[in-house]
DNA sequence: CTAGTTGCAAAGAGTTTGCATGGCG
DNA sequence: CGCCATGCAAACTCTTTGCAACTAG
């Protein structure tokens, strides 16, 4: 086999739009906030390159996508070793805060859910709407 | 205190948009779906109208609102015994059905939320995403 | 060099709003 | 009669696409 060009090239712009996604951490942003980010910037992005980065890497797998309520997109780092494909999200739908669901309990459901029901989740596109304990207590709305 | 006029009139429109979706039983809809509907209809209902009402259906709590991977709502009638308030949804990525989930354990998941990771889940709004077992077996894409 | 990358402007999809007219109560 | 309802057109938000210039390999 011949040693073929790429189909990727690594350009400065892709890699400053991962390091942004992965120095949330687990923090979940819309693409609004990432064109906003990098225009407070030495080198502005374009949105257009934003987008389509965004879409590279959710499906490279890198990063998800989720769907707030209000229709737009919302992208979260997965981390390399790919804890959020393995456990729920919750968000808050009066603060926003993701939270991130360890329980051994709702890991088992995955399971139950494909062999007594015949489906299977997909952890990456799902997040569970509610309301935290924060704002369950302060009642704020 | 008098007798006031209503907020709220009783209008031809509004009653076949909600026969409409009670019609459609546990099934879902788009905006577009039901502005399509009604464009096959003796007496067209123009879009703006129907999306004020499923907003306001959605308000009144009738029918829940969720939102596609694509971004676009989806609407569905909860019926009187309010039962799709109380279950989980699945919605298959691949052929599109929406299942709902009569289960204990997944019932159960509700109270263990709410009491070992303080979280009061919001049934209407949460879809669960993944593959149906049809699709699972049949392969296709 | 050549294919991938970038970003402006324009196009699109989905949804909301302004406003004048029509209809319920 | 006073509000609410209706719907057309325009505005808006979020996202994608066309295209010409640019750049990594």
């Amino acid at each position: 086999m011949k040693q073929r060009r790429p189909d990727r090239y690594n350009t400065s712009n892709g890699k400053r739009i991962l390091d942004y996604m992965v120095s949330l951490g687990d923090r979940h942003v819309t693409a609004h906030q990432v064109v906003q980010h990098f225009e407070n910037t030495a080198a502005v992005i374009g949105q257009t390159t934003i987008y389509r980065h965004l879409e590279r890497l959710v499906a490279e797998g890198k990063i998800r996508q989720y769907r707030l309520s209000g229709g737009s997109a919302c992208y979260q780092y997965i981390g390399p070793d790919k804890a959020c494909q393995e456990h729920f999200h919750l968000k808050c739908e009066t603060c926003g805060t993701l939270i991130h669901l360890d329980c051994t309990l709702l890991d088992k459901m995955q399971g139950h859910l494909l062999h007594e029901h015949d489906f299977q989740i997909n952890l990456l596109k799902t997040t569970l709407y509610g309301t935290c304990g924060a704002c369950l207590a302060g009642g704020k709305a």
